[in-house]
DNA sequence: AGGGTTATTTCAAACGTTTGCGAAATAGGT
DNA sequence: ACCTATTTCGCAAACGTTTGAAATAACCCT
């Protein structure tokens, strides 16, 4: 039950003067009479006026807000590309506004058309795994809102994207196992529609070619969750007893694979080295500790922000950049064989 | 570069009627015209017309915007508390809106300014560890802005509350430790000024007390981190080696406690049982998996977010009310000894 | 005193939408 | 042909704010 806010009219009224004066008088224009000021001012503090944001943005056509539709929150790679989204985002004098999609695409096309109903400044999405039809993001752009893509990119829509270079870190990751010993590496790959499990394939592939390793039929395997690993991997070092180490896709299937590794009394990283991806929180709670890529997700909140204000602001209609963070190898305790 | 959105001026315009026509005809008033109605709801369509909401909110002086006060995104839990809100926001057609503390008083109050300029509807908090003085709460109070504080209260401030009860879960964690066998349990206690620190201490002690065990001098340890488990743990338990259970305020500090035993030597939950509290996703990394208390982040945000939205929707000023959720004991592998 | 300048204030339109009320037009009835 | 009822539409105000332009008032100078 909201009190009445108050507004110049009302300090117009007051004082009987007009509400132009009032606003003039709060901003210190050089039109107006000290003494009117100084009491606009005191009263404005003592009425402890604020100026109504909805009035501004219905004045200045903007919303001053940025819409963020992410698949889930909870995960802490996106919180984390929040916190950098929100970090740019508030010293500009932006606010987030943030809609989840679940990784379902009928809720991302609905999130989509209520955000832009709420006249947001522009967009910061990450698409859902099962978004294959782009009409709303072909949508967005022809009215003309502007949309930078996080992490998952699209070829479809132009727009402006960050994403993290995902072949590079797999290289590295892969490298550093073999640097450390491992010459019997499999790897843990995500689905091959999706490009992170593309990339991060031929990353690894490219690594062990460079290290004259050759691939054996089973070192890859489609396994990207914590519990698929648990199942996958007693079988496979059973039947395979020469795997010395570990790359998962992602840094909960490698936790997964962790436990797996343990629960079949073989050691890591002594008997199985293991390195993850993202870099999030659970590596750090594993234990032993996990080597990972960091996936850089402030930095690419950070960017996706700098990139979508720099869009909003500008009125020339310069062609999508696209910018591509490099990762970098994390090195704990996982992966250290030779220790 | 935003291109010009379609408005009912337009429309109107084009059609050679007048913007109240327009209007009307959009949302089907009997007034109008059947033929006029048609050609503006094609018009209207074909255009892509949208209504503008800023305009919409500055009539009816509602923003449909539930701003988030929350110290820091990438805790599980708090994730959790945002996903309830934003549920029970969206059925209602509301929006929410983000804004971090990171545990500081001083951005919390920022927050809090900058979200009453934008005109939000309402507030749901979970206040900083470091705030003290409620000024700011209490200015909100006055200008009449509903605020629904969760997870942290103050009884300073007269708002509605949702909590959970730490007490009772606290005393279900150490009685369960108890029934398996454990009888030398560590509690690793929060900071004292915090109520959860508190009352979950109290609920401990209230369970060792019922089960006609006594309490040593080093029974409760104020230990709430992850290193600091680490730290304290191995020292402790050279020094008392009977100590078979440990109950910690918090899941990271239970995994840092579970790292430390396991470091030296002792089995969990062989030798050592564990039970954490929040249930927050680690628990479920933790290796062996860590019993806790679920703390219903999910629950307690559409709580909140039903009591602020009938507190917005309602004209006459009822008492504050404060809701408290029971915690639920998760079983898993930590604290069962007997198997 | 008239002209000019300057200081201070107000008017009015604008942003996009809704809505009570009045106006115009049409139709029906006698 | 006149009155009334009905249908259909437009005017204008409102929400809170900004801002160019016009208005008023006060002053100085010759």
């Amino acid at each position: 039950m909201k009190g009445h806010q108050v507004t110049i009219k009302d300090i117009a009224k007051i004082l009987h003067i007009s509400p132009s004066t009032v606003s003039r008088a709060l901003k210190d224009h050089p039109d107006i009479n000290p003494q009117t000021k100084k009491n606009v001012q005191e009263l404005a503090k003592k009425l402890n006026y604020k100026p109504n944001q909805i009035a501004l943005n219905l004045l200045q056509k903007e919303s001053k807000i940025i819409g963020i539709i992410i698949p889930e929150i909870i995960h802490y790679f996106f919180s984390t590309v929040i916190s950098g989204i929100e970090k740019i985002a508030n010293e500009a004098g932006y606010h987030i506004i943030i809609a989840q999609s679940d990784e379902s695409y009928h809720k991302e096309v609905e999130n989509v058309q209520t955000l832009l109903s709420s006249n947001i400044d522009g967009f910061i999405i990450t698409m859902a795994k099962t978004t294959l039809n782009f009409d709303h993001f072909k949508n967005v752009e022809e009215i003309g809102v502007p949309m930078v893509f996080v992490d998952r990119s699209c070829d479809i829509v132009t727009a402006d994207k960050v994403l993290v270079d995902d072949f590079d870190g797999a290289y590295k990751a892969t490298t550093h196992l073999i640097e450390n010993g491992c010459v019997n590496i499999v790897h843990l790959a995500g689905p091959q529609n999706l490009d992170i499990g593309v990339k991060r394939k031929e990353g690894f592939l490219s690594a062990l070619n460079d290290a004259n390793i050759e691939t054996k039929d089973y070192s890859v395997q489609i396994c990207d969750s914590h519990d698929h690993a648990i199942r996958l991997i007693p079988e496979l070092l059973s039947k395979y007893n020469n795997i010395d180490g570990i790359f998962a896709v992602n840094d909960l299937t490698a936790v997964g694979a962790m436990k797996a590794v343990k629960s079949i009394n073989r050691r890591v990283p002594e008997d199985v080295a293991i390195s993850g991806f993202t870099n999030s929180f659970i590596s750090y709670i594993a234990d032993p500790e996990l080597t990972t890529i960091d996936q850089k997700g402030f930095e690419m909140g950070q960017h996706a922000a700098r990139m979508l204000l720099k869009r909003i602001k500008s009125d020339e209609n310069y062609g999508p950049v696209t910018t591509i963070l490099n990762t970098e190898l994390v090195v704990r305790k996982s992966s250290l064989k030779n220790k």
